[in-house]
DNA sequence: AGCACGCCGACT
DNA sequence: GTCGGCGTGCTC
C-alpha cells in the first residue's frame, strides 16, 4: 500500500504530495489525516508529514520510493472532514497545502501532561491577586498568563475559571477553607459542568418575542446559513447562548467567533456563567500549548463551547451543530496571512460538511450577505427592539462643517461639538474623539515641505520600522532612517502621524488642563500598548480618549456620554465601491460607543457632507434605509452583489508603452464587448508603481456572471494578439 | 525549508 | 593547488 502525503514545509517548491510505501506493521491503522514522520531529502532526515490518501498503487517507480517511518501520536491526526477543508482552503485562497493544514491542527508543541487540573472559581478579586501571586512563586507561567488576561479588563470578576493550578501552598488552602474559591479536580469537574455552575450566576432573562423568534426560527430553518441583524442593545448575545443551550441539548457542540478586539473578560463570562467548563476560549494571549489542550479537550468532547476569533473556527470537533459569528462583517476575519481565509466563508463550508447551522450576527451586517439574505439563500432574523435594559440609543447630531468655515471656524471641531466637550468635562464625564482615518500610520514625510519619504521603485511611501529602518511594504525595498528630507533638505522630518496627534494638541489647547489619552498605531506599538490605555481611561486617568478605528471597536467605557466623530467623510473618499458600507458601518459603530449604563450619550457627527446616505442613515441608525439607497447605487453601476466586476491591469516599465497598450486593447475590445458590458477607464492603478513598473487598469462589469467571463474571453482573444512581445504583463484580477 | 552540487577568489 | 562564497535545483 502507498501513501501520498504532504511534507511539513510551508514552502512552494514541496506542496504537492509525495508517495511512500506503508510499512506492514501501519497497513491497518493508517489512514488519511494521519500525521507521520517519513524520511526526506538527501540527508533522510525525519520530517513531520500529514497522510493526504491511500492507495493500492503508484505511478511512481517502486525503486525510489522511501517508507514512513512512523506514525505520530494519534491526537495530531485530522479528521477527514477537516482535512478536506484544507484543501478547499488551499484552492480558494492560495498558499500551500501545508500551510492550510497547519491551521487545523493543534499547534504541533510538544505537551507535557498533567496529573491533575483544577479549575477555581471566585467572586473576589483580591483572593485573585493572592492566587496569583503564589503562582508567580511558583513559576505557573501558563496560567499566570490566563489570569492577567482576565485582569486586564481591570473588572471585578463574578466568577473566575482558570485551568490547571497546582495546589501546594498552604496559602491556597486556606482560601479555599474561605468557601470564595471552588476548586475542581480533573474527577469531579464532569458533574460541576453546565448548568450546575449558573448556581448563584446571573440567570438568562426571559427572551422577548422577537428573540424567541429569532431562536425557534434560526433553529427550525431549512436554510444552514442565517443572518441575526439586531441593532445596538438588542440582546443579540442572549439569542446565542439560547441556541447554545438547544445545541448543547441536542448533543453537539458549538464555535462561537468574536472578533478578536471584543474578546473580553466581560463577553466570555457571559458564556462561563451560562455553561460553566463546558466553555474554553482560545486567543492570541493563550500559549500555544495550551490552545493545544484545550483543542484536544474539544476533540474528545470535555469542551463543548469554543469561544475565540477566526481561528478558533478550527477547533476539532466532531459533533460540530452550529457556528456562531458574531460582528461578522468586521475585517478581523480575513486572515492577513495565507492562507488569506475568509472565515465567514471557511464556516460556511465547515457547516456544510458537518451538518451545522452558521449564525451571522450583526448590527449593521455585510451588504453582499444581507443580500442573499433578501434572496432567500439565508435566513434572516431581525431584532429591532431594545432588550438591553438602559440601552438607549444616544442622541446623534450631524454638524455641517462648510457651515462652520463659513463661520470663519478654522479648527477641528465644530463650536457644537466644543461646547459638548466643555459641558462633559464639567460634569467631570469622559469624551471619545472619534478620527476615522486609515492608512499613512508609519510613514514618514517632512514637516517642511510635507512630502512624504517614498519608495524609489513603488508608488508608496515607506513605512517606519523599530530597527530605525525606512522600507516598503509592496517591494521590500529598505533603507536606514533618513535624517533629512529628500526632496527639500529639511531637517524637522518625523514620523507621520495619524493625525490623532494634532487633534490632541488641538483639545490641549482649546481645554487647558484637561488629561488626554491617544490610542492609535503609534501609541499602542507596546506588547500590551492596547490594554494599557483602555485601563487608564477606564479609570478615569484622562477625560478625553481620541484616537481611531480601534477606539470605536468592542470597548464599553461606561462613564462616557460624548463621541465626537471629527471626520465622517474621511472613509468615504476611498476609491472603493464599498466606501460608503465601510462608513455607515464606522459611524454606526461610533455612535453606539457613548452613553450606555444609564447616562444619556451625546454624538456629534461633523461632516461635509451631511446629505450623504450613508452619514445620514448612520445618524438614525437605520440599517434597512441604508441598504436600499446603497442597492440602488450597486445596482446603477453594477458592483456586487448586483453585478460582477474583474480589472484588466497592463504593467510594463515603459509608462507611455502601458498607456498606449492599454488604450489599444480598450479601442478594439470596445466593438466587440458583449452587450450589458460596461467598462471604466483605463486610469492608474491605486499604486500606479511597482517594483518600477507602471500599472493602469482597466475595469470591465456585468450584471450577470455569465456576461462578464464571455467579456473576459474577448479581452483575452486581443490581449494574446495586442501583446508586444514580453514588454508589457497583461492580468485579470478579481476584485 | 534544508541540503546538495557547482563554479570563481584569497590562503596554508 | 585547496577552502569556501552562496546561486540554483531537488527532495517520493
Amino acid at each position: 500500500m502507498y501513501a501520498g502525503v504532504v511534507i511539513d514545509i510551508p514552502h512552494k517548491n514541496v506542496d504537492r504530495l509525495f508517495t511512500y510505501r506503508v510499512p506492514q506493521a501501519l497497513e491497518k491503522s493508517l489512514k488519511a489525516g494521519d500525521s507521520v514522520l517519513v524520511p526526506f531529502g538527501k540527508g533522510n532526515k525525519l520530517r513531520n508529514a500529514y497522510v493526504v490518501s491511500l492507495s493500492e498503487k503508484t505511478g511512481y517507480p517502486e525503486e525510489g520510493l522511501k517508507e514512513i517511518d512512523s506514525i505520530k501520536e494519534k491526537d495530531y491526526s485530522i479528521e477527514e472532514r477537516m482535512l478536506r477543508l484544507a484543501i478547499w482552503m488551499r484552492d480558494r485562497y492560495g498558499g500551500t497545502l501545508d500551510q492550510a493544514l497547519r491551521l487545523t491542527v493543534p499547534t504541533r508543541t510538544e505537551v507535557t501532561p498533567r496529573d491533575e487540573r483544577f479549575y477555581v472559581f471566585t467572586k473576589d478579586r483580591e483572593e485573585l491577586e493572592t492566587m496569583l501571586a503564589v503562582a508567580e512563586k511558583k513559576k505557573h507561567y501558563a496560567r499566570i498568563r490566563l489570569f492577567t488576561a482576565f485582569l486586564d479588563n481591570n473588572e471585578l470578576p463574578a466568577g473566575l475559571v482558570s485551568d490547571r493550578l497546582n495546589i501546594g501552598s498552604s496559602t491556597l488552602k486556606s482560601l479555599i477553607g474561605s468557601g470564595h474559591v471552588r476548586v475542581i479536580s480533573k474527577k469531579n469537574r464532569n458533574s460541576l459542568a453546565g448548568p450546575a455552575l449558573a448556581d448563584g450566576l446571573a440567570k438568562g432573562p426571559e427572551l422577548n418575542e422577537e428573540q424567541a423568534n429569532a431562536v425557534r426560527g434560526i433553529l427550525g430553518a431549512d436554510r444552514p446559513v442565517s443572518i441575526l441583524h439586531g441593532i445596538t442593545g438588542s440582546g443579540k448575545t442572549e439569542v446565542y447562548l439560547r441556541l447554545i443551550e438547544e445545541v448543547l441539548r441536542e448533543g453537539k457542540e458549538v464555535i462561537v467567533l468574536i472578533p478578536e478586539i471584543a474578546l473580553t473578560f466581560q463577553t466570555v463570562m457571559r458564556f462561563y456563567a451560562r455553561f460553566g467548563d463546558l466553555v474554553s476560549v482560545v486567543h492570541s494571549r493563550v500559549s500555544k500549548g495550551e490552545k493545544c489542550e484545550r483543542f484536544e479537550l474539544a476533540k474528545n468532547g470535555e469542551v463543548r463551547v469554543m469561544i475565540g476569533p477566526r481561528s478558533a473556527l478550527f477547533t476539532p470537533f466532531q459533533k460540530l451543530g452550529m457556528i456562531i459569528i458574531d460582528e461578522f462583517h468586521e475585517s478581523s476575519y480575513i486572515s492577513e496571512q495565507t492562507p488569506r481565509y475568509h472565515a465567514v466563508e471557511t464556516a460556511i463550508r465547515r457547516a456544510a460538511d458537518f451538518d451545522a447551522k452558521v449564525v451571522l450576527g450583526s448590527a449593521t451586517p455585510d451588504v453582499s450577505c444581507y443580500y442573499q439574505a433578501m434572496n432567500g439563500e439565508f435566513g434572516l432574523f431581525e431584532l429591532h427592539e431594545r432588550a438591553v435594559p438602559g440601552s438607549e440609543l444616544p442622541k446623534v447630531t450631524v454638524v455641517d462643517l462648510r457651515e462652520e468655515l463659513k463661520k470663519g471656524n478654522r479648527t477641528i471641531f465644530s463650536e457644537v461639538l466644543q461646547e459638548k466637550i466643555r459641558e462633559r468635562l464639567k460634569k467631570n464625564e469622559q469624551v471619545m474623539l472619534f478620527l476615522n482615518r486609515r492608512g499613512y500610520a508609519g510613514s514618514v514625510s517632512c514637516r517642511s515641505c510635507g512630502k512624504p519619504v517614498e519608495c524609489p521603485h513603488c508608488s508608496v511611501s515607506l513605512h517606519y520600522h523599530n530597527n530605525h529602518r525606512l522600507k516598503c511594504h509592496i517591494c521590500g525595498y529598505e533603507m536606514p532612517m533618513v535624517d533629512a528630507c529628500p526632496t527639500c533638505g529639511s531637517s524637522l522630518i518625523g514620523r507621520f502621524g495619524t493625525g490623532t496627534q494634532k487633534v490632541e494638541e488641538a483639545v490641549q489647547e482649546l481645554f487647558p488642563g484637561v488629561r488626554t489619552l491617544r490610542m492609535d498605531a503609534d501609541t499602542t506599538s507596546g506588547k500590551n500598548g492596547h490594554q494599557e490605555i483602555i485601563e487608564k481611561f477606564m479609570n478615569h486617568d484622562a477625560d478625553v480618549l481620541i484616537g481611531t478605528q480601534m477606539i470605536v471597536k468592542g470597548h464599553d467605557f461606561k462613564n462616557v456620554t460624548l463621541m465626537g466623530i471629527l471626520a465622517a467623510d474621511l472613509s468615504l473618499n476611498v476609491p472603493d465601491y464599498r466606501a460608503s458600507e465601510r462608513t455607515f458601518q464606522l459611524l454606526t459603530q461610533a455612535e453606539g460607543r457613548a452613553g450606555r449604563a444609564g447616562i444619556a450619550g451625546e454624538c456629534i457627527v461633523q461632516t461635509y457632507v451631511p446629505e450623504h446616505y450613508a452619514v445620514r442613515t448612520a445618524a438614525e441608525q437605520d440599517f434597512k434605509a441604508f441598504y436600499e439607497e446603497e442597492m440602488v447605487f450597486r445596482k446603477q453601476l453594477m458592483y456586487p452583489p448586483a453585478g460582477f466586476f474583474m480589472m484588466l491591469m497592463v504593467s510594463g516599465a515603459d509608462r507611455t508603452g502601458v498607456h498606449g497598450t492599454i488604450g489599444a486593447i480598450t479601442e478594439e475590445a470596445l466593438p466587440r464587448l458583449p452587450a450589458g458590458v460596461r467598462i471604466l477607464g483605463p486610469t492608474d492603478a491605486d499604486i500606479y508603481r511597482v517594483k518600477d513598473m507602471y500599472r493602469e487598469m482597466l475595469y470591465f462589469k456585468a450584471g450577470d456572471e455569465e456576461t462578464l467571463l464571455r467579456a473576459k474571453r474577448v479581452f483575452e482573444e486581443i490581449t494574446e494578439t495586442v501583446s508586444d512581445g514580453k514588454r508589457y504583463y497583461i492580468s485579470f484580477e478579481e476584485p
